[in-house]
DNA sequence: CTGCTTGCAAAGGCTTTGCAGAACA
DNA sequence: TGTTCTGCAAAGCCTTTGCAAGCAG
């Protein structure tokens, strides 16, 4: 398995043709800049991004080509928020913590949360944590700068 | 600590009263409503089931009160997906399983869902897991109809 | 040439808000 | 009598969609 961020635009679009999504000019862009690093945005930001020096992705492809990432498993859709859709550069098995002092989402290692029993008559297809917190203080000069 | 569900309205005001919230006819409407049995409610199923008969509460003061249910704790606000907001009867801390063949959300027992280890460095306030999934066809002859 | 994509603008759906009148203490 | 609450209508916001033009194989 090649790495998950920092890809070339070259190998974007490999990434994007093995998901069986045809790499347009817009669609790398938009895989590149969310591929970049472990990120969360939602359609706005992306767009913002994308359009700092000038307009290269309109806003329906951005909203039509994040779903298209989501459901052919690119990105994962965060629903963490009833205001907005973020998508998650991350498209493995993971958990998130949102900081409520920020508004950011955090990964949570895999390792840092294990559910221990899970007894549910079901075919299980997702299972999602997200724990809300606010960051400790560990610096001193916080409290007294 | 008295009875969760099926309170009469008069225990609905108190409780409502308990909770810091002046219980005016349409707020004890919506809570006697809601607080009826363990169950998830969008805004507007709520506003459909309270005027069924005739108009007792208006889209503006259901969506103005299940806002300050939940900032109050009367009851949860659930965020599983993007479209809507549910609201969740039960005010205590537990989780969620989504049917994705029927749409419905239906609360873990605390006893069926743990989680072991979770090493956050930061104050958690709120832990939230949402398990979707499809039930298991226990009837064979819904195989072999 | 044909099917897929893009992008504009408009529509859609849920939720919030401004404000006037009603209710209540 | 003054504050709180309700309800109407409008606005707000994110997202989706219809459709014509553009692009690619």
């Amino acid at each position: 398995m090649s790495k998950l961020y920092g890809k070339s635009k070259r190998e974007i679009a490999e990434l994007l043709r093995s998901k069986d999504i045809h790499p347009t000019a817009q669609r790398i862009e938009m895989a590149w800049c969310l591929l970049s690093r472990p990120q969360h945005l939602s359609a706005d930001e992306i767009r913002l991004m994308l359009n700092q020096e000038y307009e290269q992705v309109s806003q329906a492809t951005v909203y039509n080509n994040l779903k298209l990432f989501a459901k052919k498993g690119v990105v994962q859709e965060l629903i963490v928020s009833s205001d907005r859709i973020y998508y998650d550069s991350n498209p493995n098995p993971h958990h998130h913590f949102l900081d409520l002092d920020t508004g950011k989402i955090e990964d949570i290692p895999n390792c840092a949360l294990q559910i221990s029993q899970m007894n549910i008559n079901a075919c299980i297809e997702d299972v999602s944590v997200i724990v809300k917190g606010r960051r400790k203080q560990l610096d001193l000069e916080q409290v007294h700068p």
